[in-house]
DNA sequence: GATGATTCTCAGGAATCTTCCAGATAGTTA
DNA sequence: TAACTATCTGGAAGATTCCTGAGAATCATC
């Protein structure tokens, strides 16, 4: 995916920074914002392809940011950042257009992968790929589907994730507090173990299908999927 | 659909911008216009494909307006937006070229689906299928009849949107709150889980017909409808 | 106004998933 | 080889999600 200019809007310091460091990490351009009226401020004057905004903010609501800015005419795409407990209630609307949403807590993997999934909905991303190919695996963003050599694998929803993240990572090791900070939820206050108990779930799941490990351990520093020519 | 320019009539600017947003997300040109006297001018000044008037304008009526550009000689086909309560012999009346309405509160892939129709019945939409196919399930929108393997199934209004949501993303997963927003009304405030009775009803009379599930559930994701080859 | 269809909510239970733990296994170092 | 450390994996408790039947409320039709 090509470099995006994003706009992070919350009132907590925490999520802005945790957000800021990893979509500037991936390479994307992003602009912060503590509350509404800045952020409205901020979109009409920077133009952000994308805009990650908190429903509950301390003084205009996500919401009303919204309708400002659709207002005024400005369709650029939202991804809302909800409580669990907001959604049940309030999602009507939220899903129209290009605009998606995701709870707190996320997991960081989730927001990249929700950002190209509203990029390569709205046509803004020219190479963007609903499907990410890794040797004899396959996944199928659109219908979260993974083949290997063809054949259909039921995974659960962290199995999938995870494998997600290996899968864009390819050949190159990533060590389990790497995983976990992208895979697993911000709050998530368990042990590294959990990233061995996944991997060997995947690696049961996978391996019988394929010819070869695609998992490989690198013993003392993390895990690697091993792709074509590596 | 080929894309249309589409200009959308209503006081709520609300309503202006759900269906802006989701038009052209249909890949649709929108323009909005807040009252009569304005729509008229925007009609004669853009010449839309069609035009999506609310009846109840704070100047001149929905009716009002349509008078007006036809006697001008504008055969644009309308899609009126009535309450509920409003008379039915008044609308359809009304109604007899290409025309038709839908009362809010509306959903949006009903209105989806009537731009489709009227489209179809101007003939101005050259690729416009009445028929939905996707593997064993065929829903022919004319006819408002769906069949499996040849054999009808009887479906009550709500399943009949649902279904043909889910049939216009084939291979696709959908989530529960997507699906709300589309398929049920915009004032709609209940739960998501009425989106799985639905589902469950569908594939209590879907299955019995089909040889494999049509609908499958990815755990934590969404619906999906299953087509071939994917 | 009565009957039946439809919409919607709710709750119990089934199925699946997450997490942790502990023993087994494998790799590393002394 | 022995001792140590890291990783693997099965089991199990607890949580979550999903399915479905039952029933109330509403709507349509005769």
């Amino acid at each position: 995916m090509e470099s995006l200019k994003v706009l992070v809007v919350d009132d907590e310091p925490n999520i802005r920074d945790l957000l800021s460091a990893s979509l500037r990490f991936a390479g994307h351009q992003v602009l912060t914002s503590p509350n509404g009226t800045d952020a409205i401020a901020k979109i009409i004057d920077t133009q952000p392809d994308i805009v990650l905004l908190d429903v509950m903010l301390p003084d205009i609501s996500g919401f009303g940011v919204t309708k400002k800015i659709r207002s005024m005419g400005i369709e650029t795409p939202i991804l809302f950042l909800t409580a669990r407990d907001e959604t049940e209630d309030k999602v009507t609307g939220l899903t129209v257009g290009g605009d998606d949403y995701v709870t707190k807590p996320f997991s960081l993997d989730e927001i990249v992968a929700r950002i190209s999934a509203i990029m390569r909905r709205t046509g803004k991303d020219s190479d963007g790929q609903s499907v990410i190919r890794v040797g004899e695996l396959e996944m199928n963003e659109d219908a979260h589907e993974v083949t290997v050599k063809g054949e259909v694998v039921d995974l659960s929803p962290t199995e999938y994730q995870l494998l997600r993240y290996l899968a864009s990572n390819p050949n190159r090791v990533l060590t389990k507090a790497q995983i976990l900070d992208h895979v697993w939820e911000y709050d998530f206050n368990g042990e590294m173990g959990i990233v061995e108990s996944y991997v060997s779930y995947l690696r049961k799941k996978l391996d019988p299908l394929s010819t070869e490990p695609l998992i490989v351990t690198k013993r003392g520093v993390g895990y690697m999927l091993k792709g074509p020519k590596g």
